[in-house]
DNA sequence: CAGATGACTCCCA
DNA sequence: CTGGGAGCCATCT
């Protein structure tokens, strides 16, 4: 049967970090986990939770933007009730919500890397 | 080893 | 804004 991957097993330490109230995206715990691991491996790491770690807040990843295109309903459901904001148009405020990445030391004793930077404006201020 | 799969992301019409 | 297509990569058959 199946162990746990190793790439798989970071991924989840890493989410784990991921406070209550917060969020991140797939793309960002691909970049911080490094090691060739890319969005995709992310959300098929989170897929599998089931199998490997039922305790992992999956929840608290989304996507690039803040869209919720999987199982929308209950992962907005379980955010909000972590106090995270949407928009009106179903996006999470990443601007007030998104994690800056585990502590330093904690990314230095587990060799992750900083989180890519963002460039995005503050377009998402506009709400209605 | 090769083909298939997917809870992503980017680019272009 | 919407939709289609390509690129990406670990894991499973």
């Amino acid at each position: 049967m199946d162990v746990t991957p190793p790439l798989y097993a970071r991924i989840y330490l890493l989410c784990g970090q991921i406070p209550s109230g917060m969020v991140t995206s797939y793309g960002d715990v691909a970049a911080m986990v490094g090691g060739g691991c890319d969005a995709r491996t992310v959300g098929e790491a989170l897929r599998a939770i089931g199998e490997h770690a039922p305790d992992v807040p999956w929840q608290r990843i989304v996507s690039q933007d803040g869209v919720i295109s999987t199982r929308g309903l209950e992962q907005r459901r379980l955010l909000e009730s972590e106090g995270v904001a949407f928009d009106r148009r179903a996006r999470v405020l990443m601007l007030y919500h998104r994690w800056g990445g585990p502590g330093a030391e904690f990314a230095a004793a587990h060799r992750f890397g900083p989180p890519p930077p963002h460039d995005d404006a503050p377009e998402q201020l506009e709400l209605f």
